[in-house]
DNA sequence: AGAACATATGAACAAATGCTCATATGTTAA
DNA sequence: TTAACATATGAGCATTTGTTCATATGTTCT
């Protein structure tokens, strides 16, 4: 799929938008370990259940997070190996 | 230099805050190849002077890139591997 | 010193963003 | 089918963010 540098560089900056966020970017570390559902996640942040959906939502398009439906839950867990990779690159650029 | 968890996220969000911004990535794509001077960054990307002086500010302030005045004009460069890292890293992301 | 060039900076404004609140949707168990 | 639980969603609001405009700062050359 080929597209000119100019999309290419507004997707990237979209992409990394989604990092920049204290709340996202704690969500996707809790997932670092284990797969957890939204309450967890809520209370594991001490943040509302409606603010942790709405970022699981955003993370989910950009398709950093996945999740299948277990019962009345839903579980949330990482996407792919990049959104761990991508975030040791930045701790490793913070930690200088 | 140790932090609590809290804070180490908080940094790497306002990390990737500055990677979430076109005209940063474009900045620090330009930056990839050679180091440029404000005003043909700003010629280059088709922006004001003054607009990419003040992201210069913020990538500045990330370490992102650094700088050193040569005669009237002002030289910018990508500050250290990370940079590309954490870029390419984005890309392989998008590309799949 | 003064003019010309290069960059930085602050205020102001519009657009984007994240949370809250209320409520809708979907699932399970009685 | 109804109650209880789990998650999603839309509107509203306050905060943050990026650009523009005007102007300040800094350098070079005459």
């Amino acid at each position: 799929m080929v597209k000119d540098l100019e999309t290419e560089l507004y997707d990237l900056a979209e992409l990394f938008k989604v990092f920049g966020d204290s709340t996202r970017i704690k969500i996707l570390y809790a997932l670092f370990e284990n797969k957890m559902c939204v309450g967890d996640l809520a209370e594991s942040l001490n943040m509302t259940q409606s603010a942790i959906s709405h970022q699981l939502k955003i993370l989910k398009q950009s398709k950093l997070v996945k999740c299948d439906r277990e019962g009345k839950q839903i579980m949330y867990y990482l996407a792919d190996a990049h959104v761990k990779t991508i975030i040791d690159q930045g701790k490793e650029h913070i930690e200088e």
